[in-house]
DNA sequence: CATCCGATCTGACTGATCGTCAGATTTCTG
DNA sequence: CAGAAATCTGACGATCAGTCAGATCGGATG
């Protein structure tokens, strides 16, 4: 699947090669911690990695494509996310934990790739399918997880006509998403983390099994 | 409140000036409508209003400030979300009610300002206050129009300590911005609109009143 | 209607970045 | 160390940002 690193003109990169193209994404993933995505220059990024532009299009095509590699990789460590649905019950007290436990590895995840996530939303939103694909590859894993685990409760109770389950699931990650894309806006208002994470979790719980969490 | 409209170097513009700009903040808007924020130039805006960069600047410092221009305009218009918190109660049938015309509300605004809140999004989360600011003038209303209700709904029941009314607030706020962004992923998905509405909508109600919604 | 004047627009320019390519430089191989 | 392969870069044409002085427009005046 992961094929050797290539060069733009399709060689295969050796050992310096691939040390500076990962140079190169270093300093581009560092650059958007701090300057606005659509100030980033390649020229910039050229410069901190002490090389030339000439250099950075050797390996990528544009910005956009050296992005979406550090996406890849996130979305890679990403899939760590998958395992917090999995394994316990989600009723009863355990239940409740365990929605704490998802909501805090969303949150530091969000936390840790924040500018990268920044821009595979915008993307996303705007109908690039390299950048959904790689949202959903995160997204996708928690959602179905969340998916069965509603469905699991609904066929546990007496279970009239519930809402769907995917489309639950898919809102609470939706939710999910959103609030730790912002947890800094929060926290710049009146609002704490330390009360968002009770509310993201209540409201996990309850999406998925439809009552208040015990106290 | 709002004054004149001035040209960058102070001027009040007159009539004819007026029709220029406005012609090219409608040309802006479009343009985001079909490219990427990134790939937004003054010089294409400029031609498709049929006038010349130098115009451009005449009345707008960057592209972004014509933005914060139109997104100003909209937040004029989001004020109207504020209504769909107040004057019901939340409890019962009628409180389901009132969750769904608030989601519906959401997701038609969000829809028809799709471009211009990505914008919005990207530039808040990336720590510009102008924008920031834009969006949680929209969020705000929602948000403690909410929180008043969540207070009023713990005062009434017997109460424990609760999650934080705007925590809580605030979460289902983000919740429903985050999917009316993020309708069309849906859709490209396989979770269908149809389903998310009765989602968001059990969700709100859930998080507000703490009970599931009657059938 | 001719003239004038302020409002408005634009051609033209400088400087910065993009994206490319041929050729220089470095590293590897034997 | 020579030769080959890999890697890097200076230099270039094209595009866009942003500025300014001067051209043009449109209404007011007599």
């Amino acid at each position: 699947m992961t094929g050797q690193v290539r060069t733009v003109d399709g060689r295969v990169a050796g050992r310096r090669g691939q040390a500076t193209r990962q140079k190169l994404l270093d300093c581009l993933r560092e650059m958007l911690d701090t300057s606005p995505y659509r100030d980033v220059k390649v020229i910039d990024v050229a410069r901190m990695a002490g090389t030339s532009p000439a250099t950075f299009y050797q390996y990528f095509q544009d910005v956009e494509s050296a992005i979406l590699e550090i996406a890849n990789d996130m979305a890679k460590d990403g899939q760590r996310l998958k395992a917090l649905t999995e394994g316990q019950g989600w009723t009863g007290k355990g239940g409740y934990a365990a929605a704490e436990a998802l909501v805090d590895g969303f949150l530091d995840f969000w936390r840790e790739y924040e500018p990268i996530l920044r821009v595979v939303d915008l993307a996303s939103a705007e109908g690039d399918k390299r950048f959904y694909k790689v949202r959903q590859s995160i997204l996708t894993a928690v959602t179905t997880g969340l998916t069965e685990a509603i469905e699991e409760v609904q066929a546990k109770g007496k279970a009239g006509d519930e809402v769907a389950p995917n489309a639950m699931a898919g809102t609470l990650v939706a939710m999910l998403a959103a609030v730790s894309g912002h947890q800094k806006g929060f926290e710049t208002w009146k609002i704490k983390m330390k009360d968002v994470r009770p509310a993201l979790s209540t409201l996990v719980f309850m999406g998925i099994t439809g009552k208040k969490p015990p106290r």
